[in-house]
This record gives C-alpha cells, structure tokens and sequence, in this order.
DNA sequence: TTGCCGCGTGGCACCGGGTGTCATTAGCCT
DNA sequence: AGGCTAATGACACCCGGTGCCACGCGGCAA
C-alpha cells in the first residue's frame, strides 16, 4: 500500500496525527490489532515507520485518541462539582458528563472502544491509561473525605466506578442501537446501591 | 551469571519451572523487571533463553505462579457455595477464602503481588489473567440471577468485587504488618453496602 | 541572493520479546 | 542393539521500540 500523499520533510506535517490516527483504527479494526505491523500503518498514512513512533509513543497509543484531554476534562469536572452532592454522587455525575459524546462522535467512539475492549494487547495496555483516571478520581474522593489518594476507601471508589464504567461501555458495544448515558447511570445505580438487582 | 546446576537434555527436568521463578523473582524484584532480559533470567536459571519460553509463554508469566489453579480453585468454591446466601455475599466470601494462605507463603505472595501492582508491564498483563477470574464470577452470577454470563449485572458484579480485591491487595502490600484478609473484607464490605464511609 | 539554523523526517543499526525449525541427547521399551 | 519419545539448545527470523545521523525544507539574518 502506497501513500495518499507524500510526506514533506521540514513541514508542519498539519493532520498528519489524524491520518495516522484513521489508518491505524480501519486497519486494526479489518484486520485485528496483532496481525498489522506498524511498518502498514506509517505506509498507509504515508510517513516512516520511525515516523509513526514520534507520534505515538506505542502501536496501543494510536487507538486512544485525545486521552490526555478527556482525563483532564475529568478532572476539571469534578474540580468544579457541588460540594454539597454525595462525594460518590459526584463521581458517578462526572463520568456519566465526561462521557456525553455528540451523536457524531459515536461511532468513532465505537470502533475505539470496540478495539480496547476486544483486542487482548489493547485490554492490557488499557490499564495503564485507565490508571491516569483512577489517580484523579482517588485525588478527588480523598481531597472531599479527608483522607490521602492512597488510602482504601478513595482508591476504592475510583477502582470500582472505573470498572463500572468500562462494564457500561462493554454493554453499549454489544447493543447497537442502545444509548452509552443509559448503561453508565444503570451501572452506577447498580454500584451505588449495592447492587439491588442481586436481592432475592 | 552461570547455572547452578547445568540442565541435562532428555531428562523431566523436575523442578527447573519452581527454579526459574525463583530466579525471575529475585531479578525482577531487585533490578525491576523492564531491566532484566528473558537471557539473563533463564541463565540464572541455568536453562537457555528458548527453553524459558516453553515454560512460560511470556516473560510476564514467570511472575504468577500456578494461577490457573488458583482460579480453578475460587471456581470450586463458588459452586460449592451455599445457595440460599445471598448472591454477593457468596462471591465476596469465595475471594477471601481463596486469598486465606498459610503464613509460610505470604512472603512470596507479598513478592509477586508488588511486582504485578507495581511494574506497569506487569499491571498491564494483569488484566488477561484478571479477565479469566471475571469470567468464572460472572459466569456464576449469571447462574445464581437466572440471567447470561454477558449481562451487565453479572458483569458489573465481576468487575467492581475484583477491583475491590485488587484495592485491597494493594492496601495490604503498602502496610507490612497487616492481615490480607482484613483488608480485603473491609473493601467488601465498602464495596456491598455502597461505600457507607463516605456518608456525610 | 547567499548562507546559516531549526526542525520534521527517513534510513539504519540495534535491542529485546517471542516463535518456528532442526539437530542433539538421554531415558525407555522391545 | 535399535528405535521411539521428549526435553533441550542453537539458529534464524519477525516485530515493537529506540538511538543516531544525515537530509531537506522553510525562515531568518547579513
């Protein structure tokens, strides 16, 4: 496979990062994320194999996207939560508002999630990512309970609707036509309540 | 570093998988795993670098021990559960009991569990072999719920009772002289009846 | 215009994890 | 003794990731 256009050495490169991003997604998602090599995906976004490593730091990295920004995002919603709201309340809140995406971004979200979540070398690699998440979330329950990031109850939280959450999005793939609001909230009623549906 | 005892080809071998881990152990722990290669581990071991891979599939593996049995056993002890406890209850009791070692192995447990906690490769894997125990609790919650092992409940159920395992073995490796099993039914017990230290 | 410089780039060599293949060797069975 | 099985080790290879260096474009100053 050839390039659509051949990379100018010295320029800006402008939407080179997104071409890499796409041809990385339609390649992993054709063909699974093991069985393409790095070497098609620069060719098919038309730049070098060393290239494509001074945009992402791993072959994982270029399925996440601005994930940096949705953690900072995060962070600054619960930053800005009601302090009167149940500390658990407001993480639930701010994870259900993080991920309120426009219905044009769905599917892009789909075919990255669908990758991360399926993919077993995407899973692993997820944890590290997601453990960005938990720091913040375990900083901000600690912060609001008088405690340190480092203890139980915090990491707890932020352990557990973190697993939550990513149970939502396994059940959103597996629906097509279901709302992504729908399965976190159900999810975290579920979790915040104990789990009621268990009672018999 | 040469051998202790040179392998002898033909032969069962008998022991050289326990050896290996011994020696994958103390090098990951003293020099961090990223830094040790797979060669200098099996020379340790006193096996060549091909050899270590029909041991162990993965470097990675070398830290785990038999956790297959492991999850066999916690699956013998959901299925040996009393049925008229309740569903969640159930699962939290198999957890604990399934991590109540004798005292001779915590030292050892203590050991892999920091490397696995501890070293972002390490945590990264954990989620393959994570996934395994995810499925056997879903699986028999979904049994328990008259509903199917991809439910979100059984999911969810799954999902947040492991992370609250993992918080809490994270807990028990930062305080030395702690009981494992106090820390995991305080993460239990946060995790069922919906964080109540966090009521304000 | 000329010459210099910064920077994105690509080529290349290298490292390390992981795999397929094959020859070697020992124990065992007949 | 001869043949079979099974564990091993050597070798070549693939691929992800990195360090290094040379190239070429645009911009800037003289």
């Amino acid at each position: 496979m050839t390039a659509i256009e051949t990379a100018v050495p010295g320029v800006p490169a402008e939407g080179t990062r997104a071409r890499v991003e796409r041809a990385a997604l339609d390649l992993f998602t054709l063909r699974g994320f093991e069985q393409v090599t790095t070497d098609e995906v620069a060719d098919a976004a038309g730049i070098s194999r060393r290239t494509f490593f001074r945009y992402f730091a791993t072959k994982a990295d270029a399925v996440w996207g601005d994930f940096a920004a949705h953690v900072a995002r995060l962070e600054e919603l619960l930053a800005d939560a009601d302090p009167a709201q149940p500390v658990l309340g407001s993480v639930c809140a701010a994870y259900v508002e993080v991920n309120d995406y426009v219905a044009a971004e769905l599917p892009l979200l789909r075919e990255r999630m669908r990758l991360i979540l399926t993919e077993p070398a995407l899973l692993a690699h997820s944890q590290l990512r997601y453990a960005e998440v938990d720091r913040v979330v375990a900083r901000y329950v600690a912060a609001r309970s008088a405690g340190r990031e480092t203890d139980l109850v915090p990491r707890l939280v932020a352990a557990t609707t973190r697993a939550a959450a990513t149970t939502a999005f396994q059940a959103w793939l597996r629906d097509e036509r279901s709302a992504l609001g729908d399965h976190l909230r159900q999810a975290f009623a579920e979790l915040t309540a104990g789990f009621p549906a268990l009672l018999r």
